[in-house]
DNA sequence: CCATAACCGGACCGAGCGGTCCGCTTACTG
DNA sequence: CAGTAAGCGGACCGCTCGGTCCGGTTATGG
């Protein structure tokens, strides 16, 4: 975003392989996979890494970005679905599923300031708030229990691919199992007991 | 364990002090916390630790089989209990009240090799089998789902916590929230959809 | 086709890590 | 109370990492 005029083919090209070889490393090895491996992985130069990005923490802000705009895109091309609470389960296995491929988890260890400065918290907001409308409605439908809260669904966002993360490689579609018990946990439906509040709307 | 005999008891206590110490770093900076840091924080050296622990590895082993007995033990100490499917929830919202200040988290970082060694996998493997003891008894007395596994709950133990992980700070209480949902998942009646096989029954 | 600027990539650097070593200290024992 | 082995801890080592730099290379405009 906010790219110098007209990147040089060769230049374009090593970018796109960069990003997919960093993608692929941090699935596999961690928030603590080497840039050097990246960058053997994606055909260049060290170097070169730092060209296209000025850290290793702007390079993960990068691909997070990718993803955020990706998930809060779909998030808004369901806003308008007839059945809220079937837009709603879509777009939470479409997420799972896509975790499956490619965590997140190595933004953990990212220095805040850096995402900040990457414009990572505007693009994660605007995924958040796609993600509210569709509660919303899923709410106003009888879809999902009266107190379930926009953050709760975020906050639950993870938890079917996190949960089935132990066996992933044996059964890659774990996920959907437990993505169907939280989803009956969500129902309106039968005697529940939820105690303490709602968590408070921004989350950090 | 398999200790020497008669622990010196300068070395006794700077081995209490390693271990909670550790614990402590851990939790705060994750697996990367540094062994140096470790040791300022318990008022020792760098040498002493290793003194106590053949490898850093060692050390993560010897924290997380200490919390492994201790949810065993209290698994088995629930399994008498008339009333299987409270004990299941009890069990659950100890553990999870446990992994809000004790994440057993870092343990990813560490060599299966190390672990093994150390008699993770038997002490493990103990709790997992107390806490399928409470699910059967659970699945019983008609408290679950008929098709919940052993399994499942145990692959499901760390959900509420890891849920609730972002506002963990503001808000310490917020797991009991998802626990309820995920355990309103869990109940025999209303309309349910559970596709997807159990999981393979011995966890890797 | 040539000039030039953008780009590339591997050699290099300093920091911080896990782990070792050994001279000094301290708690047990006869 | 003295001898001694166990315990201690900081200096030190080798390694890997993120990040820098500059000589060589390649795309592109006139």
């Amino acid at each position: 975003m906010t790219e110098t005029r007209t990147l040089r083919a060769d230049a374009a090209r090593n970018r796109r392989e960069l990003l997919r070889a960093a993608a692929d490393e941090f699935r596999e090895r961690g928030p603590d996979a080497s840039i050097e491996s990246i960058a053997r992985r994606a055909g260049i130069g060290k170097g070169t890494v730092f060209r296209h990005f000025a850290s290793k923490d702007h390079l993960m802000a990068a691909i997070v970005t990718d993803r955020l705009e990706d998930l809060g895109g779909l998030a808004e091309s369901l806003a308008g679905a007839p059945d809220a609470g079937a837009a709603l389960a879509d777009f939470l296995a479409a997420s799972a599923e896509r975790q499956q491929e490619q965590s997140m988890a190595f933004l953990a260890a990212a220095d805040p300031a850096v995402l900040r400065e990457a414009g990572v918290e505007e693009v994660r907001e605007r995924m958040f708030q796609a993600v509210y409308a569709l509660v919303d409605r899923a709410r106003g439908q009888g879809a999902i229990r009266a107190d379930v809260t926009g953050p709760d669904v975020v906050l639950l966002m993870c938890a079917p691919t996190h949960v089935a993360e132990p066996l992933a490689k044996a059964s890659p579609d774990l996920w959907r199992r437990y993505l169907a018990i939280i989803l009956d946990g969500l129902r309106p439906d039968g005697a529940r007991n939820l105690p303490h509040p709602a968590p408070p709307a921004p989350l950090p």
